[in-house]
DNA sequence: AGAAACCCTGCCGTTGCGTCAAGGTCAAGC
DNA sequence: GCTTGACCTTGACGCAACGGCAGGGTTTCT
């Protein structure tokens, strides 16, 4: 037989055969005068050995070792391995397919797909078109993604967010996007923002995540002077009563 | 920040940043003087966005078309197509998996996996050290495995192979090993072999796998000359009271 | 001043083939 | 005899998402 009448015999394409001999899994067959591979039955039991093995999920290496094993003992063997495998990867999925759910039944939203503890919270929210407020938004999609044991910051944080004061905090934020460093509203902003959160919450810190050598001074960046000036005041209160 | 701080933060490899910075992804930074990335908390939220999509299992393509759609309404068309794909692997493997424990219920065999059918009917078949019948085992793995529709001939076989006088014919067979072609014996051999076969099972080649151009040569071609011609015989028969 | 711990670019390796590219071979039809 | 079409040959690149290494520069601590 050629190349193309033992693979249509057999169930696989010529150049996963071709491919076979090249990696060293089966043996090049003898040749015809003019060059082609002329293959055996024998030739095609081993062939379809292979695909059986490969149709399982065995990878080429272990099709090797299961060929070359003489008897069927190692085999079983990596048989139990793989299974296992499978098992592991079919629970991966399983859970992939459940936070997928999990998504799919809220309202799709423009920041991607984030937890139900986040999404709880946005939704309870105030409405506001206060930049800082989206800003802080999309800061808490990063910590819900980043921070293990963000939950009960979330929680904590609901408290706050439902209080419809924060708003006007936010607008006061807002007001200082061209202030100078120096501004006065400063100094009362960032003792209104400290007086909002609630005692818990400082200690409530996740250590790892967020906290993270140049975080500080990149959120700073991210901020006018005025702002960044309250935001830092915050940051220093939440370091210091928080890790006392 | 530098790279490996917004790695750690949002839970990535440099390696991985660096890879959607080169495949276009995720824009490049500004650079600090010395040639280092310098990251912002906004390149955070957007890698975090990034690693939540690919740990739902979309490609980095998929992630970048959810990204630049400013609505999240192509996301969630995305994701639904997702969950179809993950369903569907999800059924592979467990499919895999079932075949598998069927395979790891059954004792080894140093032939490889085989159908469950074919297993019975090994298992069932008289035990001989003929070499002919040796082969005619393995190549009934080959049927099995390339042939759909192999299972009722598998079941025809089963009368056919539960006969203790197959034993014999195995055995006149393997004695023509070193005979001429045109050895006395073929003919009565050749008659009484078609005679045992049901017939049923001339009606019973699957038309598919291993009807195949050049198979027949091939064949006869693994057989001494004196077998060669029984079977050339036996294969006749088949071709012509099968498709008459 | 030297070591540790970062950063940079760039290239090869992974898995199991698919897909050209650039030819040589063979049977059939004009 | 010549073309056409369906085979075959070797060889090399492509893919997905990075990991790992080479070979070199920067900063910082000691």
């Amino acid at each position: 037989m050629r190349i193309g009448e033992i693979a249509a015999l057999v169930g696989l394409t010529t150049r996963a055969i071709r491919h076979y001999h090249h990696v060293g899994l089966i043996p090049e067959p003898e040749r015809r005068s003019n060059g082609y591979r002329a293959y055996s039955v024998r030739d095609a039991v081993l062939l379809a050995r292979v695909r059986r093995l490969t149709e399982l999920g065995l990878r080429l290496d272990e099709v090797r070792d299961a060929l070359a094993d003489d008897a069927g003992r190692e085999l079983a063997e990596i048989l139990d391995e793989l299974d296992a495998d499978l098992a592991r990867q079919e629970a991966a999925i399983r859970e992939r397919r459940c936070r997928l759910s999990a998504l799919l039944a809220e309202p799709p939203d423009a920041t991607g797909p984030v937890s139900p503890a986040l999404a709880a919270l946005l939704a309870q929210a105030p409405r506001t078109d206060s930049p800082s407020a989206a800003q802080d938004r999309e800061y808490l999609t990063l910590l819900d993604a980043t921070s293990t044991g963000s939950q009960e910051m979330l929680a904590l944080l609901g408290t706050l967010v439902a209080d419809p004061a924060v708003v006007e905090l936010y607008e006061r934020l807002d007001a200082l996007a061209e202030a100078p460093a120096d501004d006065p509203r400063i100094a009362p902003l960032a003792a209104d923002l400290m007086a909002a959160v609630p005692e818990e919450l400082f200690a409530a810190i996740p250590e790892d995540g967020v906290v993270v050598t140049g975080f500080k001074e990149a959120l700073l960046a991210e901020y006018a002077p005025a702002q960044a000036e309250v935001v830092g005041r915050l940051m220093e209160a939440f370091v210091e009563r928080g890790r006392g």
